[in-house]
DNA sequence: GTTTGTGAAAGGATTCACAGCA
DNA sequence: TGCTGTGAATCCTTTCACAAAC
């Protein structure tokens, strides 16, 4: 019934429907506009906001554009304005608890980063179901017993779990933080997990991007090692 | 497309090249791979693969014909054939070195991950500036010191280096692995760098995929927290 | 003059659907 | 029968180019 004799409909995405692509950058723009604003800049261009992110400045307009029209034509973008909106748009002004499962060397490094809490995000409890490492203290949080779980979900309402377990645990892991409540999970163990309708789960593979890396350090030809090349059954033709 | 890199994109793709997103899932079909050889299974079905790692057949199907043609039809992959083939497309078959800069809490974890070592990666060097981690035993390699780095590229023949340092250092750390003659990088310190063409930066950022979860439970609605509700300029039409 | 915001075009990626083979 | 491999159609993303606004 969209036919109006036009060749393509309009794409008709509705306001605050943001597409996934421009969502994934959002992150990053809102890092460099922290950077710019110590830095002591009041205002930034597409341009200028592009370049510092690796990026095109038509793509960071037709992002921006998503969130509305919050930039001044002649002089560029607000840098607090824009924070402001990029971290509303993201949820980030409400300061989620976060459950993290797992304290071995990645949950440390985790419950240790900087950049969850400088960007609303709490650290409500550390969780672990090795009993040598309950009670540790890491980052001024005492471990608990992972049997805490439904307590500790229930007590922080906290909305978002984060897996740094090994991989074999994973998913028991994952399907506690679902009974429990949490409705969106992080995983950083190299399993795929498995989660009902309804729950939102991303994950985090550490050497993932270094095969991607692999991939493409194969391709110019490398420096060492084998310079092996045996043929493909089928040789590409022409 | 090389990521991060300057202007300067050849937009043609040549026959033979494999879409970069197809890369990107290369890795995790591997992983899948691996646990299904280990559980003893000799063939596996593009609809059974997909399904393990939540993707569909048709694109599990097109992913793996720009390899070429390793399937039996009516019967499916081999899961040993295709374990090789895709390890060989993404170069893991040849052992790559990596020096480890930075062993913060993010340094430990990645020196000691398995997933590393068991994927044709070698850490062949820890490093830190900081003197006092200097010489600790992490995961049976000794940390030398960051001024040794060119050194130990040299005599390790390293092409990859990853950055794990606080984001203050992360620039300096990396035009010096460019200096030292490593032509990929990947960065875990929350910051954009700038790498001359030639060089290949893919960046981890453990915070970014918290920020999408936050965007996708901020549109369900939360539990816990603020029930504000500040107002759009425009309150979303249906 | 400069820079945003946005239709339109171009380019990729995903899904569909089925021919072809075991 | 069951399943792969692949053109064609669809959907999504990026780039282009320029009118509107400062």
């Amino acid at each position: 019934m969209t036919e109006q004799g036009q060749r393509s409909a309009p794409p008709a995405r509705r306001r605050g429907d943001v597409p996934e692509a421009t969502i994934a950058r959002l992150p990053v723009y809102l890092r460099a506009l922290h950077v710019l604003a110590e830095d002591g800049a009041r205002t930034v261009s597409s341009e200028a906001l592009a370049a510092l992110v690796g990026s095109s400045s038509a793509k960071l307009r037709k992002d921006l554009s998503h969130l509305g029209s919050y930039g001044t034509r002649g002089v560029g973008y607000e840098v607090e304005e824009l924070v402001f909106h990029i971290s509303r748009e993201l949820g980030l002004t409400q300061g989620w608890s976060v459950v993290l499962v797992g304290v071995g060397n990645l949950g440390h490094a985790l419950a240790g980063y900087g950049g969850f809490a400088s960007r609303g995000f709490r650290v409500a409890a550390l969780l672990d179901a090795d009993p040598q490492r309950v009670g540790e203290l890491i980052a001024g949080q005492r471990v608990r017993p992972f049997t805490d779980l439904s307590a500790v979900v229930a007590e922080s309402g906290a909305d978002i779990g984060v897996i740094a377990t090994p991989a074999g645990a994973a998913q028991e892991v994952c399907d506690r933080l679902v009974a429990a409540g949490v409705t969106s999970i992080l995983n950083f163990a190299p399993v795929v997990l498995q989660v009902p309708d309804g729950v939102d789960l991303r994950k985090v593979d550490l050497a993932l991007e270094l095969q991607i890396l692999s991939f493409h350090q194969n391709r110019r030809g490398r420096r060492a090692c084998v310079p092996e090349q045996s043929d493909r059954s089928a040789g590409v033709p022409a």
